[in-house]
Parts: structure tokens; C-alpha cells; sequence
DNA sequence: GCGACAG
DNA sequence: ATCTTGTCGC
């Protein structure tokens, strides 16, 4: 067991700050993962005003058939009361419980895990990709819609395009801002836990089917927003 | 004090 | 995140 409690619901702002300082200095870098046969997708939806939260876990099988599709191995929705608003910067003390929770019920454990929101492209370096990689121990990447810190030009048009995301009075490179699909606004890519930026690249970019979000985070995100085109979503 | 601000 | 119809384009 941790000696410092890698999360500890109910704080107030201040003290979930410094605990992120504490926990970002245990993320890792530098690449440390081993062969990857399952991919996983996670992402958070809410239900009924916001009261709900709905966790969902999509593992899919690495590589993809021939045709390029992807083979779904196992699929979880996991829904519980909502404990925390939504705070720029706090968002994993909102979404991880949740995610955690999914992944118990998980058969089998994944590979490697894209989580949508920030790595550790974060004000302390403690995106919620991150932060859920420390809990379950597993590489993880950050994949975003959207920026929450850093600065950045403009990606060129083509697919797979990119610029560096840079913060702080040093230049940091803490991510990537990735032309995921021509003609559209493009990714925020970063290193979750024991995944650099450019092995998170390659696996978001290979992850790429004519969409602007790899395969693994846009089915999590289907699921969670209940759009999930197949049934029996559990939960 | 004034903006910015993942999902 | 979520509330929401039709519409433009490959």
C-alpha cells in the first residue's frame, strides 16, 4: 500500500492541490511499458442533470483485424452518485472514483489505457491521465479535446501534424497539439504515466480510423454518453 | 485586479 | 459535461 494516499475524496481545493504536487513528482516520464495486446479507452458522462456519473471502460485488442477494424474484448459502465463539481485543474477528484471503480469489474487488465482529458499537460503535471495511471499502476496517455494550460502555434493541415504544447518560464514541453483529422480542431496529446510524448504520439496517431479521436477514447466516449451504438451497456 | 479554465 | 434540429460534406 502507498504511503501518501493517492487520493482522498472530499478534499477541499487547497488540499487537493498540494496533494497533486506531492503525487506528480511520483509520475514517470520516461517509457516503461511492455507489449501491448489491449488497449483501453476511458472517459466519464453524466446523467440526470449532473446528479449521475457514468464511468466506461472500453478494451480493445492490439492490432486491429486486417481491415483496420477494431475488436472490442470487453466493455464496462460503471454509475455512481456524483461527489465533486467540475473544477479546472481538480478534475480527476471528480472522475477518477468513478473510473476506478469501472476497472474493478474489469476481466482483464489492459496494456495501456487512453484517458480523455489531460496528462501530465496540467498546471501541477497531474492531468487526470495521469493521476488515474498512478492509481491502477498501468501506462496510460492523455488524450483532450481541448487546451488547459500551455502555449502553442498552429498544427499544420495534414493528418499527423503537430506542434509542441510548452508551459512555464522554461519552455517545458509538456505535450502535443496533434492535427488528428484534416480540417478539423485539433487533439491535445500527453503523457499520462510511463509514457513519453512521443510514444504517446505514435500510439494515439496509430489509433487514428478517418476519426478525430483515436478508436479507444471515442468508443469509451460513445459509451458514456450513452450513444454507444450496441446494448447491453452494464451499470 | 483581470483573464483563463480538461470535462 | 449536458441541453438540442437540421444541415453540409465525404
Amino acid at each position: 500500500m502507498p504511503t501518501v494516499p493517492l487520493h482522498d475524496w472530499n478534499l477541499a481545493p487547497r488540499d487537493a492541490i498540494a496533494l497533486q504536487r506531492r503525487l506528480a513528482g511520483r509520475v514517470e516520464r520516461e517509457d516503461r511499458l511492455g507489449e501491448v495486446r489491449r488497449l483501453a479507452g476511458v472517459d466519464i458522462g453524466f446523467e440526470q442533470g449532473g446528479e449521475v456519473t457514468r464511468a466506461a471502460v472500453v478494451v480493445l485488442a492490439w492490432p486491429p483485424e486486417v481491415d483496420g477494424g477494431f475488436t472490442v474484448v470487453e466493455e464496462v459502465v460503471h454509475r455512481e452518485p456524483t461527489r465533486m463539481p467540475y473544477i479546472p485543474g481538480l478534475l480527476s477528484f471528480r472522475e477518477v472514483p468513478a473510473a476506478l471503480a469501472a476497472f474493478e469489474r474489469l476481466a482483464v487488465t489492459p496494456d495501456l489505457v487512453m484517458v480523455d482529458g489531460q496528462g501530465i499537460a496540467h498546471p501541477r503535471r497531474l492531468g487526470v491521465a495521469s493521476h488515474l495511471g498512478l492509481w491502477l499502476d498501468l501506462p496510460t496517455i492523455g488524450v483532450a479535446k481541448s487546451r488547459l494550460c500551455g502555449r502553442h502555434g498552429e498544427p499544420g493541415p495534414e493528418r499527423g501534424d503537430w506542434v509542441p504544447l510548452t508551459d512555464g518560464p522554461d519552455d517545458e514541453v509538456i505535450g502535443a497539439v496533434l492535427r488528428s483529422r484534416a480540417k478539423v480542431k485539433p487533439i491535445f496529446v500527453s503523457g499520462g504515466h510511463r509514457v513519453s510524448l512521443p510514444t504517446a504520439l505514435d500510439w494515439v496517431i496509430r489509433c487514428l480510423v478517418r476519426t478525430k479521436l483515436p478508436e479507444p477514447t471515442r468508443l469509451a466516449d460513445r459509451l458514456a454518453s450513452r450513444r454507444g451504438g450496441a446494448a447491453g451497456a452494464k451499470g
